[in-house]
DNA sequence: CGTTCCAACTCAT
DNA sequence: CTAGTTGGAACG
């Protein structure tokens, strides 16, 4: 539930931007959120307890999306309810019980259509489910905990201790146990929204200035959370003027009683502290500590006997097991594997009916032959794939240590004791093999990130980064400050952006440099960075110099940059820049131009984040042997994935938006036609220029859809996984931002557009227009547009 | 008019 | 019914 109205009013602080901005980041995922959209497609299925993984390929798919633009995830699974959330949880089984049987009874009545929605409310993301996740992201290796109770407390926590450095999440709570960096709406393109804590202050729709998280929660509990409703009529406005007046809970109170307006139930304040103190000291598994902890230590005097709301304390051994997915975090009872896994089954412990159908789920046959061995730790990878330095160098030995200790201390002890508070459960593997894992398990949990951010935070002094220091800063430093004014990073803030209108680039500087035909770019790139200033509102508004100004007016009329990337080459990527008018504009034919480009993206997107094995079937299909591409025919149904990426694929070529583009252009009126080639490059020989940016567009297209030698393409396919978790790719080894990347994915900066300076510049020659790879950045470049006129408008 | 509250929709396939 | 969002009714 979270709170209410919180998110709306952030608004002005929600930061549009896309996960290629976090790569080399660890990222804490909130997984019951994929889970249970996950199960959205097999309502049906589960309802009638068939066999279904579609929830785990749901899930996996937005893990190897992460993973594809250079994200770590790190899973974090909720646990047991808590005491006070009970309640509320009777009720909704309750209101899940009513709509499935509704469900069945529409369904006997062969009203599927009718029956689908209330399959859908009748589904409960169940800790089997979660286990099943938990085994996919065991063979890739990757970081995941289950929470002892609330995973937005546990998110919380990792962000804390320097584990992870930010958190997916659909959850406003999130904010309230004062998460730094808050990320969500992540969609199926990677597009997504970034909160930071560290921009309260410039909030416009609430004053949230000299906010401290402790008055911030005060407001977020008094109007009205997950574990205490609020006084009738106080919502977050209300809240959040009586918290600037009075600050401290007793006095709201007590004026609130003065006010007719409100009825303060008995015994609120008491139940106010509960809920401060449920958000305040929520336990929490520690991977350091390996154990349970609170989320903030008790202060003296507290006595844990008296907050039984946090819910109940458990031994290590139980915490380790609940954590690594072993144990039922409700029931802390083993939680039952599928057949391929089990010798045997253990009907006994089949807590619920999905748990139940265990025995029937044939899940090793549609998951586990599509990730075949090949399991490369992180940790091993990445000291290997760069030099770090000699403080990350220290930071990797010291995590290396700590989980070489963690063997003997800490796991086998704990088998004796997880084994014998189940006598009576058949072990699904040996207790060694148990141990083996478990203490893997700990080891990648307790990872730190290894991301170093721009500046102040030293991750390799301390995990626990004091988070006292730093809400209080100047709102003139909440920008995160830029590496070096001549580097273009990754991670750009929304601020950052104006200067990614003259260049797109992951390369280094000398490549850049290198690539670049006119110096003048670089000059102006670099004098104008510095000159961005954030201001309160946390966008972009104001620029201190006349230069600027100018700058500004120039970006302005600067035509909209598109570019087009389409993968090919999974070791070199290529950029076309192709410059539309933003004013000046034939429309139709720029609308159908981004119709176009749109298609594109969508196309690689759906291809990029497939499974290896889906990825090369899907080539297959695409790449006969005569070279013509031979879409996949409507049927063929029930092979695994396959048809759905072929339809893309096949709706793409029936769109036939390079045709149409060609035919539009082919029928405007002579004046449009000048136009729209005026509109895709400033200068001369435009005719020219729009028929190689038109071939530019197709070539890419036909080599995606396989008209060209697939080689390359193919190679991609089998090293997206590879790609994105090598360090070429990534700065998974706690790079410094100004290393000079090697063999990085380059994205050759083709076109650099400053109006009136210089032309568009498509690929000369036909290697060159072969390599075009990847398409991004369609709605940031709008945008980045709509952003340039805003600064100018206000800044006139 | 601002605010709170509620019902319907989104998500996914 | 995971949570959020939106639109609209019902207040003061």
């Amino acid at each position: 539930m979270g709170i209410n109205g919180l998110l709306t009013v952030l608004k002005s602080i929600q930061k549009h931007t896309h996960l290629r901005q976090f790569a080399g980041q660890t990222i804490g995922v909130d997984a019951y959120g994929w889970l249970h959209r996950g199960t959205v497609g097999c309502a049906m299925e589960l309802a009638l307890d068939k066999p279904c993984t579609k929830y785990v390929e749901y899930a996996m798919h937005r893990v190897r999306m992460l993973i594809y633009f250079g994200v770590t995830p790190y899973l974090v699974f909720d646990g047991d309810n808590l005491p006070s959330k009970t309640a509320t949880e009777v009720g909704r089984a309750k209101r899940r019980e009513e709509s499935k049987k509704r469900g069945l009874e529409l369904y006997k009545a062969s009203k599927i259509s009718q029956a689908y929605p209330e399959f859908q409310k009748s589904i409960d993301v169940t800790p089997y489910m979660a286990r099943q996740l938990i085994e996919e992201l065991k063979k890739l290796d990757i970081q995941y905990v289950v929470s002892p109770y609330e995973a937005d407390a546990q998110l919380a926590y990792l962000e804390k201790k320097g584990i992870i450095n930010g958190i997916l999440s659909e959850d406003s709570d999130l904010l309230v146990y004062g998460a730094k960096r808050l990320i969500t709406k992540l969609d199926q393109h990677g597009d997504c929204i970034e909160i930071s804590r560290s921009d309260f202050a410039s909030c416009r729709d609430m004053t949230l200035a000299g906010f401290t998280d402790a008055d911030f929660r005060l407001m977020a509990v008094l109007s009205g959370c997950d574990y205490l409703a609020s006084i009738n009529k106080i919502g977050l406005k209300t809240a959040h003027t009586y918290v600037r007046k009075y600050k401290c809970v007793e006095k709201i109170v007590h004026m609130l009683q003065f006010e007719q307006k409100f009825v303060v139930p008995n015994g609120y304040l008491e139940r106010f502290y509960e809920a401060e103190r449920t958000f305040l000291h929520h336990r929490v598994f520690c991977p350091l500590e390996k154990k349970l902890v609170f989320f903030t230590e008790l202060e003296d005097g507290m006595k844990e006997e008296d907050m039984p709301y946090l819910g109940k304390d458990v031994s290590p051994a139980i915490a380790i097991g609940v954590a690594c997915g072993d144990l039922d975090p409700m029931t802390k009872k083993q939680i039952a594997v599928n057949v391929a896994i089990s010798s045997r089954s253990m009907p006994d412990l089949h807590r619920r009916r999905t748990v139940a159908s265990a025995n029937d789920l044939k899940p090793s046959k549609s998951i586990d032959n599509f990730f075949k061995p090949k399991r490369q730790p992180l940790a091993e990878l990445d000291p290997n794939s760069l030099t770090p330095s000699p403080s990350q160098q220290r930071l990797l030995n010291m995590n290396r240590n700590a989980s070489w200790e963690a063997r003997p201390i800490s796991s086998a002890p704990q088998l004796g004791r997880t084994a014998s508070i189940m006598p009576g459960a058949s072990q699904v593997r040996t207790g060694q093999s148990q141990s083996r894992e478990r203490s893997s398990f700990l080891e990648r949990a307790a990872t730190l990130s290894t991301f170093q951010p721009p500046k102040r935070i030293r991750l390799c002094s301390d995990v626990d980064v004091s988070p006292s220091s730093k809400d209080d800063r100047s709102p003139f430093f909440v920008m995160k400050p830029e590496p070096s004014p001549s580097i273009r990073k990754r991670g750009k803030t929304k601020k950052a952006r104006l200067s990614d209108i003259e260049v797109f680039s992951d390369d280094s500087v000398a490549d850049i440099f290198q690539d670049m035909q006119d110096p003048e770019i670089g000059s102006v790139d670099t004098s104008t960075k510095p000159a961005v200033l954030p201001d309160t509102t946390g966008r972009s508004t104001s620029r201190a110099s006349s230069p600027s100004a100018t700058l500004v007016t120039e970006v302005c009329d600067t035509p909209i940059r598109q570019k087009i990337q389409i993968p090919q080459s999974g070791i070199s990527q290529s950029t076309t820049a192709i410059s539309v008018s933003a004013d000046d504009d034939p429309g139709e034919f720029r609308d159908l131009f981004e119709v176009h480009v749109e298609h594109l993206n969508n196309l690689r997107n759906t291809f990029s984040y497939q499974r290896p094995e889906k990825q090369a079937a899907a080539l297959k299909a695409l790449s006969p042997a005569n070279g013509t591409p031979q879409l996949p025919k409507e049927t063929a149904p029930n092979q695994d994935g396959v048809p759905r990426l072929s339809q893309v694929v096949r709706r793409h070529a029936q769109s036939q938006h390079s045709a149409s583009l060609h035919k539009t252009f082919g029928t405007l009126p002579s004046h449009q036609q000048t136009a729209a080639l005026k509109s895709l490059g400033p200068s001369q020989s435009s005719a020219e220029k729009v028929k190689l940016g038109l071939a530019a567009l197709d070539s890419a297209t036909h080599s995606f859809m396989g008209q060209r030698p697939m080689t390359p393409l193919q190679q991609l396919g089998k090293r997206v996984l590879d790609t994105s978790r090598s360090s070429d790719c990534i700065s998974h080894g706690g790079s410094r931002s100004d290393r000079p990347r090697t063999g990085s994915r380059v994205n050759q900066v083709l076109k650099v557009n400053v109006q009136g300076s210089e032309d568009l510049l498509v690929p000369k020659s036909e290697d060159e227009r072969s390599e075009v790879s990847e398409i991004e950045d369609v709605e940031p470049v709008r945008r980045h547009v709509d952003l340039a006129r805003f600064v100018f408008t206000t800044s006139a």
